[in-house]
DNA sequence: TCCTTAATGGAAACAGTTTCCAATAATAAC
DNA sequence: GTTATTATTGGAAACTGTTTCCATTAAGGA
């Protein structure tokens, strides 16, 4: 599939190309998609959303990119349990906040937070750097998850 | 397989029928493989263990032991990305150190690090606390994982 | 000791992900 | 702009960790 958006100069394609990827449609179609949404979606879901506008990006192709994506550092993968990978952009265009998790085991909701995350940020900060002295360990990112139940499913089950 | 160890008192009997489930011999050997080892053992490890003493405890009581330890929380499980999950106990019989991870995304080593702890349990209370108040979400629990590259992996590619 | 019911093992099913390969398209070189 | 090079691609098939199914067995209360 040729490229039809003239691959112009989005805010990602520096990053792609230092990476020495090259820019096409359907890595362009799957970071809009992330860009476009909140949500923690699966490879599956990405591929569902991208497939009414272009229906011959594969489900192969999905896979490669966000694994490609992430190795870039661009699109951040988690695991919330329920035994797929989630994926979200790691920084929006307009470098939205960073945001922990909170996750729900019963209906595996997933709320994002930014309370206290300035505190957590400055933790982690230090961690890192005593860390990465004391095991010779060059860190690139880390992850924080609270599970739990949540309200609705307090209510329903107490 | 009958139990051979006379299900006597061992330190986790009572939690198990606490949540109204049976003492066997396989759950003793399952918890006592965990508790014999300090590694992150994925179900397969598990079996593979266990199997040269117990030969007739299959794969599949794997699985729903590890998951059902899980629920009662005797057992964590963890995600370090490379496609299995991964489990060791929550809290051996001394009631042993808590600890977080460092996860090398090159060779999947993993770290258990004790350092800063007490900080990052401390920050983590308060901000379990707040959270639960502002999402009405009762929090269980939570995990903290640092990602990046191990001392040998940088050194075999700088 | 008997009885009820949870727990079990093995085979088969399942789901998410990866691999393979020939065809295609993005970029570099001209 | 044209051509050459090489990464990227879609789809089918393979793979792998995990779950389900079901008839059999054993734990623990009566």
């Amino acid at each position: 599939m040729p490229c039809q958006k003239r691959c112009g100069s989005q805010w990602w394609h520096g990053k792609v190309k230092d990476c020495g990827y090259r820019i096409t449609a359907g890595r362009e179609a799957i970071i809009d998609t992330l860009a476009a949404t909140h949500d923690h979606l699966s490879a599956e879901d990405v591929y569902s959303r991208i497939h009414a506008r272009f229906p011959n990006v594969g489900l192969t192709t999905i896979y490669r990119t966000l694994d490609m994506l992430a190795q870039a550092g661009l699109v951040s993968r988690f695991d919330f349990g329920d035994g797929k990978s989630r994926y979200e952009l790691t920084q929006g265009p307009k470098g939205e906040h960073h945001h922990h998790h909170l996750v729900c085991t019963e209906c595996k909701r997933v709320i994002d937070y930014t309370d206290f995350i300035d505190d957590e940020l400055e933790l982690l900060r230090r961690t890192e750097k005593g860390l990465s002295q004391k095991y010779n360990f060059r860190i690139d990112n880390h992850m924080i998850q609270f599970y739990g139940v949540c309200k609705d499913c307090l209510r329903d089950q107490p």
